[in-house]
DNA sequence: GGAGGACTGCACTCGTGGTACAGTTGCGTA
DNA sequence: TACGCAACTGTACCACGAGTGCAGTCCTCC
């Protein structure tokens, strides 16, 4: 995924052309839809012509997946960042995971104004517009939060055993539920302090899980 | 709010067109996105002529704010339910919460197939395409959540005193949260028990927040 | 029997996605 | 220095769906 971007980087005179056009669509996208974003704003706003577009996506379905695509690995940088930083600072798993997560409520939090929101969440209530296999990327993005999620569990709970029973999966899913419904709230109610806030929640609930 | 359809119901032979017009639409626009439902499939669907529906909405705008009132409406109804089948069981505010959270999750589990959706969730990211009053509308059905579980929250503290210093605000908006960001996932992995799964998690989480 | 609610029928305009294809520009390489 | 190719531009065109406007019809209740 990371090597598509190696192919069209290194040729002619850097060309972001197809760069920029990505990040004004996925702009567009979150605040208007896919289908509300016409293949017109975009050229305006980048500055090329209709050809243009279609050099570089064959039609709009393909200007989809490649949103998607760009997005997915944009979702892993952040992963993976949310786990390192923790970990860097403390060795301890939960411990660890107890510090990203507060420094994921925090880097949340001072996003500027409203967060844009989520491609995942914009093209799952618009699914019928996408083929299959878009919609299989978009599943895909999310289990990639339950797998890193429940990885982390499993360690976790190997030195802490839980107190009661847990549904360990759900508890993983719960970290993109409540970004995904966080993101909404926010948005909807124009607060940008309702997701970390929630994060934070969800930091106590994996404390008083786990925490002897 | 509710006696507009007071107004419109008892006029001429029933005439349950508008209403057919608009569980149509309801279904369409959690498929597909509001810009992606087309009059022309409203039409056809419901069987009248694009003069018909123009007869009930004066404009396609005026059909997204008929949707959101007859969405908060029925979303009313599912909280008045929460709240009234565990306090007919039980007296306490703490159980009986804890008792209506779990006949929620279990009404969640058992909607057919996968859940339709959220109109507020699909209308926050298509926002840029309503009025304010649309949008002041969908904030308005968030709020109501909050205020409903925020009142609750302050009866049960009363009685239960929180452990540890908690943010009943976010608490509250948790649920809201959790539902917005289940329905996204149970939707995109094509899987109904994440979301009646994540109720019980903040169930327990209320329950560790409150039960001495 | 007439008023009005609930439509139908028709004839438009306009914006946007999408197609097709020929031409242009400028850098890298042989 | 000529060639090739990436990255475009320009022009012309079609189909479809939103939305407008308005005259006419049918049925029911008073």
């Amino acid at each position: 995924m990371v090597q598509l971007r190696m192919i069209e980087a290194p040729t002619r005179k850097g060309s972001d052309t197809r760069e920029r056009l990505l990040a004004t669509a996925e702009m567009a996208v979150l605040a208007k839809g896919f289908a509300s974003t016409s293949i017109e704003e975009l050229i305006a706003e980048v500055g090329i012509t209709k050809s243009g577009f279609f050099y570089h996506f064959k039609d709009k379905t393909e200007l989809a997946r490649a949103l998607m695509e760009r997005y997915m690995i944009h979702d892993r940088e952040v992963l993976d960042e949310l786990f390192r930083r923790g970990d860097e600072l403390n060795d301890d798993p939960l411990h660890g995971f107890l510090v990203g997560l507060r420094l994921f409520a925090e880097m949340m939090g001072q996003l500027p104004e409203a967060h844009p929101g989520c491609l995942a969440a914009s093209f799952c209530y618009q699914d019928q517009l996408f083929d299959q296999q878009i919609r299989d990327l978009n599943a895909e993005a999310l289990l990639v939060w339950r797998r890193r999620f429940r990885a982390r569990f499993d360690q976790i709970s190997e030195r802490y055993p839980p107190r009661h029973k847990v549904d360990l999966d759900a508890l993983s899913d719960m970290a993109s539920t409540l970004v995904e419904g966080g993101l909404i709230l926010g948005r909807a109610l124009k607060d940008v302090t309702i997701l970390p806030r929630q994060i934070l929640l969800y930091r106590d609930l994996v404390r008083f899980t786990f925490q002897p």
